[in-house]
DNA sequence: CACAAAGTGGGGAAAAGTGGGGACGGTGAG
DNA sequence: CTCACCGTCCCCACTTTTCCCCACTTTGTG
């Protein structure tokens, strides 16, 4: 279970710390793609699997095709560095809009990396933001 | 399984260099074909294998046929160089568009490769059509 | 306040990618 | 039949990127 969010510096090699609470639940074979809302997510390897069932084979029908693409043609699999921190691709930088910082957000069963003012405008909520999303979603 | 986009040059004589990540993962025994969308794809054995289930016979529908025909006429088995690389045939090079510029994308059980504009259109997403590809299939 | 853990930054060795020379073999023209 | 030409493949050398390692700074804790 990843929880709290942590906003660390993105070095000129595109490096990020990846917050130690969540790197000892981390085990090999963990991916990082894109995600809805110009994220980037990190799959732990039992959320990764559940992705997988989409494949490619001359039957697979065109959006398949072009989501397979883009969601696998913008992952790579998290290899950590002596000091825990991950390579974030110039892709995956430009996608997400990341400089020099970072958002590292545990969402429960994934991780989300986002930049300064997606962040703002996704995480921070008003007290009365907040009740009328809730309510929302209650239905 | 194959992950990322890569940029790679292709030179005068049609070589383009097969990421590193992806040759430790091929066999001899890999085939590159024509497929969907003016791509170029290579096929690990085991997943060639899968495509096999399509075959001519006298109760092969016209489809069918045609689609056997192209697949399995534009196909050749991989070689690598010592650096790595494959030769792109002229057919290849001309269905694919590809001039000077190949990019190579691993897209989960296959590794596909576009030219520049191809590749831009199908698999570069802005994160509002990633959203919205994501949220379609999802149904 | 001191010590330990976590995060940040950069230099250098190793690996990956790129480009071209030249040998070999097959094809077609003289 | 011979010779020039073209395509293929193998080898070598250069450039660029990656990643591994070390050292410093900051944060948090006893």
């Amino acid at each position: 279970m990843f929880l709290g969010t942590y906003r660390h510096a993105v070095d000129t090699k595109g490096r990020v710390a990846v917050p130690a609470r969540f790197r000892e639940q981390l085990p090999t074979g963990t991916v990082i793609s894109k995600g809805a809302e110009g994220c980037l997510q990190l799959y732990p390897p039992q959320e990764w699997a559940r992705e997988q069932g989409l494949r490619l084979g001359s039957t697979t029908p065109a959006e398949e095709r072009r989501l397979a693409r883009m969601m696998f043609g913008a992952a790579r699999e998290c290899e950590f560095d002596a000091q825990g921190r991950i390579v974030l691709s110039a892709d995956q930088r430009q996608y997400a809009g990341i400089a020099n910082v970072a958002w590292v957000v545990g969402v429960n069963n994934l991780i989300e990396i986002w930049n300064d003012d997606n962040w703002r405008h996704i995480g921070e909520a008003t007290p009365e933001e907040y009740t009328r999303i809730q309510d929302q979603v209650a239905e």
